[in-house]
DNA sequence: CGAGTGATTGACTTAGATCAATGACCGTGG
DNA sequence: CCACGGTCATTGATCTAAGTCAATCACTCG
């Protein structure tokens, strides 16, 4: 079931009945909390492959509103349909929470990254949590802006300590490939 | 089943076999992993209270180091017990998805906040989000430097950050309660 | 009554944000 | 086929918000 939203269209608004669980397939969508005030406070900022608001499941109405913010195309699986698979097929719920307890890993990695104040260790924490199997390498998996964004940091900012790192040896680059060179790593 | 540990003892290794699912009593536990130069990266710090590596459930060993920070003590949830259930019960199953869904959101809640850069928005969007029924006042959980750490910053920077608000008349403090009062808030 | 911790404020420093400019690359429309 | 607009990658210069170090006061606990 898909649909089709145009920019600064809504989705969903907080209070509405919940309809299921969505994902993005192209476009980004954001979730927004309004408070009183009318002050908006961003909850999720969902792109392209990412889900949206599986919380809604359980609960009767939405607490947030979805407003695309890009042209954005997303696919509904209905909250009747799913509910009932989880009732009925055990297959299906394992891989259902398989799938959260593995969002909650990657979530709470990512937040403990943002713990780190120094853009150099914030960049080696990425790359040795996801070095390939060699221990070694990392895959990046977009652009550098995009890169820069997941780390939190400006992209002028992760650049130069890209360029530090390599300058002291510790990584080399290739294309979108970096390769960890510490003597650390022989 | 509950397992006392001490400062710097481990609970399990990476490679060893997944005996269930963590919560964590008393204490801090946290999960690390080690790369091949011998580097920490730390995936997660579960405090009293929190869940530790849900993720193993759904895996035949595990992916890092959990190691107790402090004195500590955690209950375990044997893995067999738990899938057996979520093949059985599907209300349990039910309440299963829903935890980890809540998870899911609140934590993208707590990242997307990082990505603020302001001390001043980043406190004003945890209070927006946090702000009881009356959408206007919010009880501290713990301590101000819990807060601090809570929203990445250092508890300098949150005191002084409070201070400001408080003066600007956007806020006003009463022990461990917090009331929006910006004019906007009428 | 000290020892330990939280809350708070001051002074100083710095890492990273911001603003700006350049070159490379790419698709596209004439 | 090429000029043009757009985005990414990169580097320089500057500024400032937040981190760090330090000191004080209030509390609590054994």
């Amino acid at each position: 079931m898909e649909r089709k939203l145009a920019p600064g269209h809504t989705l969903f608004r907080a209070g509405a009945k919940t309809a299921g669980l969505y994902q993005v397939i192209s476009g980004t969508v954001r979730l927004l909390r309004t408070d009183r005030s009318g002050r908006e406070a961003v909850l999720q900022v969902a792109s392209a492959g990412e889900t949206l608001a599986e919380a809604s499941l359980f609960s009767a109405t939405y607490h947030c509103d979805a407003v695309a913010t890009t042209a954005a195309s997303v696919h509904l699986y209905p909250k009747a349909i799913l509910l009932a698979e989880l009732q009925r097929d055990p297959t299906f719920t394992r891989a259902f929470a398989a799938m959260l307890a593995h969002q909650v890993m990657s979530l709470r990695t990512r937040l403990e990254r943002r713990n780190i104040r120094s853009a150099r260790d914030r960049v080696l924490h990425f790359l040795a949590i996801n070095a390939g199997v060699d221990g070694r390498t990392v895959a990046l998996p977009g652009t550098l802006k995009e890169f820069a964004a997941e780390l939190g940091l400006s992209h002028e900012a992760l650049y130069r300590t890209l360029a530090r790192l390599t300058a002291d040896g510790e990584i080399e680059r290739t294309g979108g490939v970096i390769k960890l060179t510490g003597r650390r790593y022989d």
